[in-house]
DNA sequence: CTTGCCTGTGCAACTCGTTGCATAGTACGC
DNA sequence: GCGTACTATGCAACGAGTTGCACAGGCAAG
């Protein structure tokens, strides 16, 4: 039901179609959650008939019509009724996890070359998280009550990048210590 | 696919009963993969229709009958056929981190409680990683081929309980700095 | 002028995963 | 004898999420 309320949260801090939450969901708010863009309208179809968020068409001339979404006073307030409700803890799920296991059983070369594939993604989303970091908070003290979640969150995924790029260094020290080549 | 890969690895490690893998999932392999018994039966029956996994019944005294299963030649195959597949980057998906985001609409005193929470939480299993790692692996420079892909998955999960623990301290030092109380 | 890309919404079919429930025998404590 | 917990399998219903496709108009490059 996370999906409901990131798209909640980003409804309170503005209006939006279905088609700009999906971007979002791409870009600043997606370094904490992603959703496809048939997710996201079929979640905002459920939430107008639960009367959490209103519809209203927008004409616009040189594209379609399209409709923007805004928060109701009920979606406050279950957006409030969240964050009263304790998190239950993450699952983890790591399909490179379940490729290192199977370590014994596959081929060592491409799962070695898979674990250089991860690390250079975490390398270009944590240039990322701190370019935008650096751009948008500049003096880390300095941050308004408005930007403290914001940044926040940026700093979360700065911490796990780092932990995803040390793992996988140590997975290839210690895969090129046992089958150099 | 990955749940059928993780139960592909663990079959192939050792024979077992649905009932077994799941609490394997609780326990080890959970330590990268969780899912409940009736979602690895459900898996279960369809491997055994794809002929990846032999199924045999086993009578128990004392106990009721169980249904072994084993991987086959196809498994085994399928499993080498897995690790040449590259994985596709990891999606991030933290409701904590919506819930930070919710901050300026909710509640940051039970939001704070909540980080506590997840707090201990990592602790815990940061931990019952480090106890794992002492007792199987005292030395690591004696570790095995054979145990190379359950260190590192062990390796793995310390970083990543240690980053959450990072994350929440964060968190709460802004947010008791900010809002004391 | 056609091909491809961007905005914009949506259906259909599927897999993945959770929750609640049912069944059935054994074992153990109160 | 009763409740609880453990082993063991499974169904039904639902929600979450992906993939592929369709339609529609505008815009720009070739």
């Amino acid at each position: 039901m996370a999906l409901e309320h990131a798209i909640l949260v980003s409804l309170a801090e503005r209006s939006a179609s279905g088609y700009e939450l999906a971007r979002r969901f791409d870009a600043s708010i997606g370094n904490f959650w992603k959703a496809s863009h048939q997710q996201i309208y079929r979640v905002l179809a459920r939430m107008e008939a639960d009367r959490l968020v209103d519809c209203r068409a927008v004409e616009q001339d040189g594209r379609p019509d399209k409709k923007e979404y805004a928060i109701t006073t009920a979606g406050r307030a279950e957006l409030a009724d969240f964050t009263r409700r304790p998190t239950s803890p993450e699952v983890l799920r790591s399909e490179l996890a379940v490729k290192i296991r199977a370590l014994p059983f596959g081929d060592p070369e491409t799962i070695v070359e898979d674990v250089r594939r991860r690390r250079e993604h975490h390398r270009a989303t944590l240039a990322y998280y701190a370019d935008s970091a650096e751009r948008f908070y500049p003096d880390p003290d300095a941050i308004t009550d408005d930007q403290v979640g914001a940044w926040l969150v940026l700093r979360g995924g700065l911490l796990a990048e780092q932990a995803g790029i040390s793992w996988c260094d140590e997975i290839l020290e210690r895969l090129a210590e046992h089958g150099p080549r």
